[in-house]
DNA sequence: CAGGACCAGTTGTCTGACAACATATCCCAT
DNA sequence: ATGGGATATGTTGTCAGACAACTGGTCCTG
C-alpha cells in the first residue's frame, strides 16, 4: 500500500531484507516472500549488492486484483477513478454485445434468477449484492472470452471498492435495477447492439453517482 | 507452464514442498518463493494440511504478462489466440481514439521518429521490432490512462509470443508500416476517427496474417 | 449413529550460515 | 593526472534443520 499511494516513489530503495525483518518482527524468510509477491506483480525488482528497487509504474501490473484493492484501500485518486470508468466504458459494452450474442439458455437462466434475487432484497442488502456480482459474472462468461472475463474480473474488484466509498458517503443513490433488466432483456433476446447502450447507459449512470458521492 | 499448459487440472494437488524440492534439487526456501509467485498470479491456493491446490481459471490473472508467456511458450489454442484478437478489436482502437485526442507534441515526436526507425530497418530487424514497440508504447502513453497502458502492455506480450509462432512459420507476411504510417497521421493530425479506423485495419490484418500461420 | 476428541501430515515461520553477485573503492600502470 | 583493472564490501540468493500452527481425517465415546 505504501508503495502504490506514492510513499515510495519509483526508482527507490526499499530497506534491506534484515532490516525490513527487524522492524517488521519477523523473520527474513516471511519478508523475502511478501517482496516475491510484489516483485510477481511488478512493483519491484531486487538485485544482489544494489538492493530492491521500485520499478516504474508502467511495469505495474495495475489489473491485478491485490493491487487495485491496495489502490483503493486508500482513497484513490480522482485521475484513476476517471481512468477506471474509460476502461470500463471501453470493455463492458463490447462483452455485453459478445454476451447477447453468444449465451446460452442456461446461462440466461442464471442471470435471471440472480435479477430477481436483487429485485427481492434490493442492493441494499449483502444478498443482493453477490446476486448483483453473480449476474455480471454470468454475463462475462457467456462471452466465452477467458481473456475478457479475466480482464472484467479484475475491474469488478475495483467497482466493488468504489462502490465503498459510494456507500460511505451516504448519497441517496438511484436504483440501477430497472437498467439491469434491460441488460438482461437485451441478451435475453439475443441483441447486440441492444445490450451495448443497456451497458452503457449503466456505467453512465453508475459514474455520475460515483463523481457525486467523490465531489461533495 | 504445467499448469497454464493444462497438466495440472484446477481442482488437483501439487506435490508437497518437501518433494518439490527434492525432485528439483533445491532447497524448500526456493520452491516456497516459487510457489509464493505462482500464487499471487491466482494460480494457486495453499493451506496447511490441505496442500497447495491449482485453482480455477476463472480466478488466474490471464493478462499477467508472465501468464501470457508460459501460454505461449506450449503452441497456444486456437480459440485462444481468437481470443486475444477479439480483446485487442475491443480495446486498441479505442486506445488510438483516445492517443488522437490527448497526444502531446513531445509524443508525436517520438512516434514519429520509431516510425522512422522501422521504415529505414524493416520489421525483420531487432531494431525495427524495438522501434515498433516503442511506437505503440507512446501511443498508449498518450491515451493518458495507466490502466490502459497496463492491460496493453500484457497484451502486448502476448502478441510478441504470436509473433514468433508467425515468423516461425516463415510464411510471407504482408507489411504492416503503411498501415503504421495510416494510424501515425490520423493521431498527428488529431483525428480520433480515422485513428480508430486505422487501428481496426492494423489489426485485421495482422488477425489474418496469423490465420494463415496457424491452419496450413 | 452423531458428536467430539485426538492424531498426523502439510504448510508456515524461525534461525544461522554461506554463496553469488554487483557496486564502489582503491591502487597501479600508463 | 587519469584510465583501467583488481579488490573489498554489502546485499540478495540459497541452503539446512528445526519447530509451530493449522486442518483434515480418524477414532472413540455417548
Amino acid at each position: 500500500m505504501a508503495i502504490v499511494t506514492g510513499q515510495y516513489l519509483p526508482g527507490a530503495i526499499l530497506p534491506g531484507e534484515f532490516e525490513l525483518a527487524e522492524t517488521r518482527s519477523v523473520s527474513r524468510s516471511v519478508v523475502r516472500e511478501a517482496l516475491r509477491i510484489l516483485a510477481a506483480k511488478g512493483l519491484i525488482e531486487s538485485r544482489p549488492k544494489a538492493g530492491t528497487r521500485i520499478r516504474n509504474r508502467g511495469d505495474w501490473n495495475l489489473l491485478d486484483p491485490d493491487i487495485l484493492a491496495w489502490t483503493f484501500e486508500a482513497e484513490p485518486s480522482a485521475t484513476f477513478v476517471e481512468n477506471l470508468f474509460q476502461l470500463r466504458m471501453i470493455v463492458e459494452p463490447s462483452a455485453a454485445e459478445l454476451a447477447a450474442k453468444f449465451r446460452t439458455a442456461r446461462q440466461i437462466g442464471r442471470m435471471g434468477h440472480a435479477l430477481e434475487v436483487m429485485e427481492e432484497m434490493g442492493l441494499a442488502t449483502a444478498e443482493g449484492q453477490a446476486a448483483d456480482q453473480q449476474f455480471h459474472n454470468v454475463l462475462l462468461e457467456a462471452t466465452a472470452n477467458d481473456l475478457l472475463v479475466s480482464l472484467s474480473g479484475s475491474i469488478g474488484t475495483a467497482v466493488r471498492a468504489t462502490a465503498l466509498f459510494k456507500a460511505r458517503k451516504a448519497k441517496q443513490l438511484r436504483d440501477s435495477i430497472p437498467l439491469h433488466r434491460d441488460l438482461f432483456s437485451a441478451i435475453t433476446n439475443g441483441d447486440p447492439a441492444a445490450a451495448k447502450a443497456a451497458c452503457v447507459t449503466l456505467i453512465l449512470q453508475a459514474h455520475e453517482d460515483t463523481e457525486l458521492s467523490l465531489k461533495p
